[in-house]
DNA sequence: CGATATAAGACTAAAAATATCTTATATATC
DNA sequence: GATATATAAGATATTTTTAGTCTTATATCG
């Protein structure tokens, strides 16, 4: 009943995208570094990101990620769902048919109503007003992470 | 961000006994075989609904379980809370020392208002309502558990 | 007492989450 | 084109959580 790292991580990222506004290339490095996430587990959750049209990654050197779509236009619940799936807060509630009972059960109604609440309240909030707060999550992650201080994919000489 | 098992299985327990109203004593074994929950796991889920005072076990022979409260009484949030602890969308929700950020955090006020409501809901529901339902969850599990005859805890001569 | 229940917690197995490592590929710049 | 720098992609490893089982102890009825 709890948010994965992946998807809370994922999330990060985005706003950090956000506070940069549309197209706005930003390395992976900066990101991780700045949203306290680790690179390599960023790679993998950008791909994610990209794969469901969020974001889009540039490969080479320079390259980084950038959001396709207006922050306003980006809600929590898409960026959230690109990167654990479908939220459902019981196994009957996205499959109905891993309970042989859910047609006529009175709790998966219930379960349903509440993933319905759970979902239109997540999709109302988007990252424009997010980005916007004046003190906003990232800003507080400190700029070069003390512990994390070389993400780097390549060896030094 | 889905319901355990073990919360699915203390739901189906207070359902049934709830059907059976206040009061009346029902044996694990019964309440397992309609349930179609695991006899030990049973056992254990009904200790937290135990100390969280929603039903009573009786020992030995002709034992089994109560509810102590009227069905209209006992939330579907209470139920799900004592046995997979409080609900959390996030960690930094119940936890927001866990993310030192929580408190200027845009997003950590999104999940705190998810989870209110989300809980809300839960409170909302009680399992008179439910138990009343014409076809009921546990209705549909058959009698006698086809895969599951045996669960008591002795051996046979 | 003896049969039949659950108590309590140790133990095991399976699954999922989290993170890392390795090899490959793309791009800018020189 | 060569080189340095960036991400891609997926295999692998570690840790944590979930799910289930097993064993020994205790309570109650008849
Ligand atoms: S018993 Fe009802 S709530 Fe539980 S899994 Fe089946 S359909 Fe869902
Ligand atoms: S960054 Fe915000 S939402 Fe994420 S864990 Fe921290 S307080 Fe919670």
């Amino acid at each position: 009943m709890r948010l994965t790292r992946a998807g809370e991580y994922g999330i990060r990222c985005v706003l950090h995208l956000a506070r940069h506004g549309r197209g706005t290339l930003v390395s992976r490095k900066e990101i991780a570094a700045r949203t306290d996430v680790p690179a390599h587990f960023l790679a993998k959750i950008a791909q994610q990101l990209a794969r469901a049209g969020i974001i889009e990654i540039m490969q080479g050197a320079n390259g980084g990620y950038r959001l396709l779509a207006d922050p306003s236009e980006i809600s929590l619940l898409s960026v959230i769902e690109a990167v654990i799936g479908e939220i459902s807060l019981n196994d009957c509630v996205t499959r109905p048919g891993s309970c042989h009972n859910s047609a006529t059960c009175a709790i998966h109604r219930v379960w349903g109503k509440a993933n319905r609440e759970l979902r239109d309240t997540l999709r109302g909030t988007n990252f424009a007003a997010m980005a916007a707060e004046e003190s906003c999550c990232l800003t507080s992650f400190p700029e070069t992470g003390a512990g994390r201080r070389d993400d780097s994919d390549e060896a030094r000489p």
